[in-house]
DNA sequence: ATGGTTGCATCGCAA
């Protein structure tokens, strides 16, 4: 069985990117983020068309989860438990999908991005990974993979240049020890175990792509029971490549 | 050129 994870920064503009990968490379589970539309803007057709299932989550032209997959997606669940609302919003942002998928709880995740250190997206970025974290920790005895673009890199080598990032988000402590938190309650970063190298994203500006300098902060991580199972991982770094790529790359593991 | 893309509710914002 073969699970991914892929931020597509717009379903509609890239559906046939989305089509032609999962043609060829065939995972059970896909799950999207920023597909920047509402359900009822959604390519369902395309997909449905091959047999996939789909959930979708989406409120606007602004973030949007979604799971697409060859079984039935069960116990759909969007958001979770407390998550937090940003700013005077009265609902929350469409940014976490879950769904039963032969038995592994899967999680579709668009982890705020936090714009800057001084910024309230910054406080809801980090009260938003604390509420997922609990929730995380409460099923972490079952097969759980939290996957999606976390916009934190771990660690140093998670980016071309540190230096570049000194004061800004993705590499500050907290949002770090944001992501360590889940680590502590038994989740394993597994693709790092078998694709010890290399980016997921590229920004679109300053040539970053052509000159390798990205970041690593799409992830999967697999909870204990699941991670015994995790065979392989890829990143495909290929998926940059060409004309009308997203800015990030999909991410995939192999369980047996 | 010291740099500047992409997608969308498109001329402003978010990433």
């Amino acid at each position: 069985m073969k699970i991914a994870t892929w931020n597509i920064n717009s379903i509609r503009a890239r559906i046939d990117r989305v089509i032609s990968w999962l043609d060829r490379h065939e995972p059970d589970v896909l799950a999207l983020q920023e597909t920047k539309c509402r359900p009822d803007q959604f390519p369902f057709e395309q997909l449905h068309e091959r047999g996939y299932h789909v959930e979708a989550l989406g409120l606007n032209q602004w973030n949007g989860v979604a799971l697409i997959s060859r079984s039935p997606l069960e116990h759909i669940q969007a958001h979770f438990a407390d998550v937090p609302l940003f700013g005077d919003g009265s609902e929350a942002e469409p940014r976490a999908l879950a769904a039963t998928v032969e038995g592994i709880r899967v999680y579709s995740l668009y982890v705020p991005h936090g714009r800057s250190l001084d910024d309230p997206h910054y406080r809801y970025k980090l009260s938003w990974l604390e509420a997922l974290a609990i929730e995380a920790g409460s099923i972490a005895d079952q097969p759980v993979a939290l996957t999606g673009d976390f916009n934190i890199a771990p660690t140093d080598a998670d980016v071309w240049d540190v230096a570049v990032f000194e004061g800004a988000t993705h590499v500050s402590e907290p949002e770090r020890a944001a992501f360590q938190r889940f680590l502590d309650l038994g989740y394993s970063d597994v693709v790092r175990t078998f694709v010890p190298e290399g980016y997921t994203y590229w920004d679109y500006q300053r040539l970053r792509f052509p000159r390798n300098e990205g970041m690593r902060i799409d992830f999967i991580l697999t909870s204990p029971p699941l991670t015994a199972r995790v065979s392989g991982a890829m990143i495909d770094r290929d998926e940059r490549k060409g004309k009308g790529a997203s800015d990030h790359v999909p991410v995939m593991i192999t369980i047996d």
